[in-house]
DNA sequence: CAAGATTGACTGCTCAATCTTT
DNA sequence: AAAGATTGAGCAGTCAATCTTG
């Protein structure tokens, strides 16, 4: 499992890098960002989603941030709590860069795999929660 | 996958870590050389047993030769390559922390998945190589 | 020149400490 | 107190550059 999981990601890692200079988690956060209400999420909810710390969580936002792929707003019902949120450029690169992934990912990992093979792992995976 | 990954590999490298100062790859490491002809092997081949590039593995061993757990040995065949060849104390501990970490990967893995499951998974991950 | 190993610089991640607001 | 966020320190990993030997 280690050795699948790491040439996988390592694989899937390199590819996103060169064409759009993120990594799987950054990808990742753009996409929860996508697909939430108004775009925008707290940070601490974002962490609990993709299983990652807040810190680091807090410091892919800065990196993406700084490339204008999302603002940091403040919340309205709690002054401790920060969103982030998608901006228009984030928005569009996160769709591009989705598709993109998986492309990769379709072709590293669920074209090897039957209907039946996946749904297995799934199962698998779950019960390891 | 990610996800899954991520949360198993957090609680096994954090006891590994508490019990024996020891990352998952350096308890690889040791356990490959244990399971090796005269408890040595080129660093450079060690790398490829365990999906790791060579700098990593290089600096692992770095760290458990300032253990006392291996030693560095020149290769007589070839004075390029270099031995890591594991000292007494090295071969106790890792027998010591394999044993320890094989009952939390019992507890954590081993025991919720069916001999099935685990067949299936061992098949499916085959796949991807 | 190619292969084995080491080193430096960089990224990704976590934990602990801190600051602010509830 | 406790929770949200940030920051500093440190480990784990990669790649590129270098040195040495085949």
């Amino acid at each position: 499992l280690q050795h699948a999981h790491r040439e996988l990601t390592r694989e899937l890692e390199s590819r996103l890098a060169e064409r759009y200079g993120l990594s799987l988690s950054a990808l990742e956060l753009l996409g929860r960002l996508a697909a939430s209400d108004r775009r925008r999420r707290r940070l601490s909810w974002l962490a609990g989603d993709v299983k990652l710390s807040v810190s680091r969580v807090s410091r892919i936002a800065d990196a993406l941030e700084r490339r204008g792929l999302l603002e940091r707003q403040p919340c309205e019902e709690d002054t401790r709590a920060t969103y982030a949120c998608l901006t228009d450029a984030g928005l569009a690169l996160a769709r591009e860069a989705q598709a993109s992934h998986l492309a990769d990912v379709q072709d590293r990992f669920l074209n090897r795999l039957s209907e039946r093979d996946l749904c297995a792992l799934g199962e698998t995976l779950a019960r390891l929660r």
